[in-house]
DNA sequence: TGGAAAAAATGACAATTCTCAACTTTTATG
DNA sequence: CATAAAAGTTGAGAATTGTCATTTTTTCCA
């Protein structure tokens, strides 16, 4: 999503030798927050969400290794407009705001290397944008698969790397956990995934690309 | 949206004496151009949308005055994702790729404004995100007329400055032409807009923000 | 390992939204 | 101004999705 492994400053930037370690299901930090700096990403998936008044999430997006956390807030020196949690056990490089504004008042390629790395999460929210706005919960559930696998790839027995509670499936596509529940029940039921307790494996992505495509109207159900 | 005016380098960097005028509903660029430089939008409105595969569009994003067009592309170097086309008569500088480079490379301001202008429109996106995934129509819409008012303002007769066709609101939020319009009628018998011909004026945004912000589960029918 | 808590799954029904067809109003143009 | 084209509106019925209650399965610790 933003990787930091392309920066040719990364080294100078983000890697020190005192890590943070959080657990999982930890709040790195909520929405509203006054950030005095960036985390690293080293190792583990975040989930980036914004909570509704009632109390249930969207969740932005999933960042992994050598991801920037806070990044967007300390650009524009504002509050955390997002909350950031845990998903697995996590290890993070805290990089204290002066660090961050001195490298991109100094660095030219770090700087430039941050405009590419928002320019994709421009893109990124775009496509997310037109997948909420002109996808039913088929596609969208078969864009979020396609998404895990293409981002943080696969397990030795090939299932999905990130393991995504049901409810959290739902919450990236926008909908309710029931609804997605019997959508992702259909896609079994399709030959397109199997699934064995929290594993996710994908068996046919040229029928869940055809069904984004917009080529698959219908989700058949035998 | 990513306005140039707070940039002390907008008059270096974007201004000059020839600018290029288009007509109403004109492509500026299409989905998978190769740009040879940005717009600078001196007047009028454009609109930002992805076309998918069966012709109905997605409304990204309204851009209006000292907005930079197609910036994201050139950053990242790659094909434009989206299409823009005016809604309105525009006239805009264009500015040669080289000049941003040059501009991001050797004037630290520039890059320095792209960056927060960049990280904006990731927090525009999000919220787009949130709102696609976690409301209704009808919040929908009303965050569209909140919107439009508070990015380009009120004619002096109080109506919304940039005029969308109905088809073009729905394109934004994401809902077939007929239930905007439904919903639309909802708001004028509740008395929170009124409408005349292509003009709608708010009459109520109190309300408006209310039912966005979840404390009017139900939008009356009378 | 047993049992409670959390998560997942299912059914029934309600609410929302989409689609299609018909019709009305507005806009554009000769 | 007359007319055609475009845009807007409405109704009816279908499809999708949400809600709530309940049951089953899995996970987590004591």
């Amino acid at each position: 999503m933003n990787n930091c492994s392309d920066c040719p400053f990364y080294a100078s930037v983000c890697a020190k030798s005192n890590p943070k370690y959080f657990p999982p299901k930890a709040t790195i930090f909520h929405e509203g927050s006054s950030l005095k700096g960036v985390y690293c990403i080293e190792s583990g998936v975040c989930k980036i969400l914004k909570l509704s008044e009632n109390g249930d999430e969207q969740i932005i997006q999933l960042l992994g290794k050598r991801t920037l956390l806070g990044i967007r807030s300390v650009v524009n020196d504002e509050c955390t407009n997002l909350k950031a949690q845990t998903l697995t056990d996590v290890s993070a490089q805290f990089v204290p705001i002066k660090d961050i504004r001195k490298a991109i008042n100094k660095n030219p390629l770090f700087c430039s290397f941050l405009l590419q790395n928002f320019a994709k999460q421009i893109k990124d929210a775009d496509n997310r944008i037109v997948s909420m706005g002109q996808h039913r919960s088929g596609e969208r559930l078969a864009s979020l698969l396609l998404y895990i696998k293409r981002e943080f790839g696969l397990n030795p027995d090939g299932s999905l790397k990130v393991y995504l509670k049901r409810a959290e499936m739902a919450n990236f596509i926008g909908t309710a956990t029931e609804s997605m529940i019997r959508t992702l029940k259909r896609f079994e039921h399709n030959g397109w995934v199997s699934t064995c307790k929290k594993k996710i494996y994908l068996k046919n992505e040229e029928e869940l690309e055809l069904l984004i495509k917009g080529y698959r109207t219908h989700i058949k159900i035998a």
